[in-house]
DNA sequence: AATTCGGGGAC
DNA sequence: GTCCCAGAATT
């Protein structure tokens, strides 16, 4: 009975699936980047971002001979990122133990670092054509309301219970890489976390969830943590025609990557405050800007100043360079106010 | 078992 | 405004 859901989802999918970069040249390589890119983050905003990676690191050769530097920057704005410096330790891994070809079996895939069970899963199903499960976020919600699975999307049994069926559904699949993209693609296009479009679903006459006319109730909403507010004042620095920046601390948030001078608070500092906790001195600073920057667990409120130093100790980054520079969002922004506030326009 | 790690799409 | 996303590593 699930034989012909599974053909009629990977007809579907042959047919309406999107046309997406990774698409169209599939190789152990364009795979693993695509697959980094797109953890937690939604696919549309990976495409851009996946065709500068690999136009500027088309191999893994070049990934691995690549400065990290270049690899972060590749990274820009897309958060998390770890990921990218996972990405290029798998490529040197690689080279030196796999001759330069990305293994296609999961459990190989699994001891690079950055891939997990669903990446593994997803690369050797997809490109190497194993019949390995995958359920990542789209997966999870799919099979959910297909068995009409009311748990928790965070509770460890119902991801298990959904890694199960996943596995049960691979087996019987024709072309398991298939069937596994048609399903995350289902969830990503038709049966969305609210408002799943039943109308147009290929599958719909087999889901328990939409026979029951539960679909908006499977799986159930998340409840929100609240985050508390910090305060980060930064200072853009100008001379000659460069920034002052310096480089963040090699964990926490934003690790390694680069930003103007800051003093992170639980709370606002005053203007004289915030200089003299800063390691150079400051002349005529002022408030320029302030915003708001959230992330998933943090509000952020940036208070963004211009100043003059002396100092020539330290990294001066030329403005028109600014993008070889590995920069958060938010850094980029900041930035950007900052230099608009000198004069300095910047796109 | 919980927490951390980003940032914007979509509603 | 809210919820969520082609998860993995660390604590």
């Amino acid at each position: 009975m699930s034989r012909s859901c599974i053909a009629a989802l990977c007809t579907w999918f042959e047919r309406e699936q999107r046309d997406l970069p990774w698409r169209r040249q599939r190789s152990g390589y364009t795979a693993l980047v695509a697959e980094a890119m797109s953890q937690q983050t939604q696919v549309v905003r990976v495409i851009k971002q996946y065709e500068a990676f690999i136009a500027q690191l088309p191999d893994v050769y070049a990934l691995a001979a690549a400065d990290e530097e270049a690899v972060l920057r590749l990274w820009n704005g897309l958060g998390y990122y770890r990921r990218a410096r996972n990405l290029h330790a798998a490529a040197k891994r690689v080279v030196q133990d796999y001759h330069g070809e990305v293994p296609l079996e999961a459990e190989h895939l699994r001891g690079l670092p950055g891939v997990g069970p669903y990446t593994a899963g997803s690369i050797a199903s997809i490109v190497g054509g194993a019949r390995e499960p995958i359920v990542d976020a789209n997966v999870l919600r799919v099979l959910q309301r297909w068995d009409a699975d009311s748990g928790e999307v965070s509770d460890k049994q119902t991801i298990d219970r959904c890694w199960s069926r996943a596995k049960e559904l691979v087996l019987q699949a024709k072309q398991p890489g298939v069937f596994n993209e048609a399903l995350m693609e289902l969830g990503a296009t038709i049966c969305t976390p609210r408002s799943p479009k039943c109308k147009v679903c290929p599958v719909a006459r087999y889901c328990q969830a939409h026979k029951q006319g539960r679909q908006n109730e499977i799986p159930p909403v998340r409840k929100a943590s609240q985050t508390p507010t910090e305060y980060h004042h930064a200072v853009v620095l100008h001379r000659r025609g460069a920034v002052y920046v310096d480089q963040r601390d090699a964990s926490g948030l934003w690790a390694g990557l680069w930003q103007p001078p800051t003093i992170e608070a639980p709370r606002k500092l005053r203007p004289s405050s915030f200089c003299n906790r800063l390691p150079m001195r400051i002349e005529r600073p002022q408030l320029r800007s302030e915003f708001e920057f959230k992330t998933s667990s943090r509000r952020v409120i940036f208070r963004v100043y211009t100043g003059v130093t002396r100092i020539r100790s330290g990294r001066w980054q030329q403005i028109d360079a600014l993008d070889a520079l590995p920069l958060s969002s938010a850094h980029q922004k900041v930035l950007q106010i900052g230099l608009q506030e000198i004069g300095m326009v910047r796109r």
